[in-house]
DNA sequence: ACTTGCATGTAAGTGGTTACATGATTGG
DNA sequence: CCAATCATGTAACCACTTACATGCAAGT
């Protein structure tokens, strides 16, 4: 789950330049693996390449740099493929949101409602993505399956929040002027 | 959500050696926020205690190394509180298993399969040890609010695989012999 | 006899991010 | 007029992991 397998898993479809990937990684279907920046991508791809697993053309665009597209060769799939036969590592779930509500109790009341808010407004918006993604035409009946675990996820997140937003306001300091780090 | 803020994070609820902090970090209720391995938590906490944001003392043991007991300063309390004012990170997911599931087709059916119920092994695992630490002493309202977050979306994740799995392996390469590295 | 748990710490290595460098085009 | 989008890439930096070093006690 570093960001060679996340290049190879994307080319693994098609054609795509670094600034496709990265693209894809952060708002496509592809945010669920790894989230990738251009300073890790393109040297990935660099030495991706150097190995003979893709393979590059450069398209001329008159204005822009060039456009460097990828394509994936017979052994950078096998070599993806065998990635996928190993061992899998665990899933990671990580909340700075989860972090603060734990501490709701040393901090004011209209911070955690705040942030509570924005939580709740980020889950609908990854919710939304999702649909979006599904609706495209490149999406196999696999990527529906993973598409519709997160859309289960993500629906009863919104909606224990929602349900249960109340009791974690209360748990918040009352007074709000008297902030935390006093 | 660092290595250092894990450690204000926990020594804020109370004193605790390197070693509790890797365990809480591991298993406990703050899996939620950072994994933490040794080689990070020892040189965090010395820095800490330079910076006077934490304190130690040294209680020996007859035949096992000392412990060495840090404690939380009110300038580290600060410090911690200051941090959860501030403007909160993206919740982060990322599951090798769904990246094995978009590549189903490629993919043996048993393959496929035995990941499946490993994936439900491990949620259910996830879903139990959530159950054991809401049972403890030590856990606030705020903790069990955020334990029932967790427990919901694990319940959810549990049921869609259970109920969808067999969609899955449907979608996986018929012939088992026939692996992807082919 | 071996493994696991307890308990601290260092050193080398890795895998990433952030900031920088460059620059035309389009939309608000 | 400014920001965002397209598009590539490098260099400095950082956080964290892995492996190592040490060693006793208790359980299997």
């Amino acid at each position: 789950m570093n960001v060679r397998t996340l290049c190879l898993s994307i080319l693994y479809e098609g054609e795509a330049t670094g600034y496709d990937i990265r693209r894809l990684s952060v708002d496509g279907e592809f945010a669920y693996f790894v989230e990738a920046s251009f300073g890790s991508i393109y040297p990935a791809l660099a030495k991706l390449e150097q190995e003979g697993l893709v393979t590059s053309r450069t398209v001329p665009q008159p204005g822009k740099p060039a456009r460097k597209i990828y394509s994936i060769t017979d052994a950078g799939r096998a070599e993806f493929a065998e990635e996928l036969l190993g061992p899998l590592g665990d899933d990671v779930y990580r909340s700075p949101f989860l972090l603060l509500a734990r501490f709701a109790r040393i901090l004011p009341k209209e911070l955690v409602e705040q942030r509570a808010n924005e939580h709740l407004k980020r889950l609908s918006e990854s919710r939304q993505k999702l649909d979006d993604v599904s609706t495209n035409d490149g999406c196999t009946a696999a990527d529906r399956w993973v598409i519709n675990y997160g859309r289960s996820v993500l629906d009863v997140a919104e909606t224990y929040l929602r349900t249960h937003m109340h009791e974690l306001t209360e748990l918040a300091k009352a007074d709000p002027r008297q902030d935390a780090a006093e």
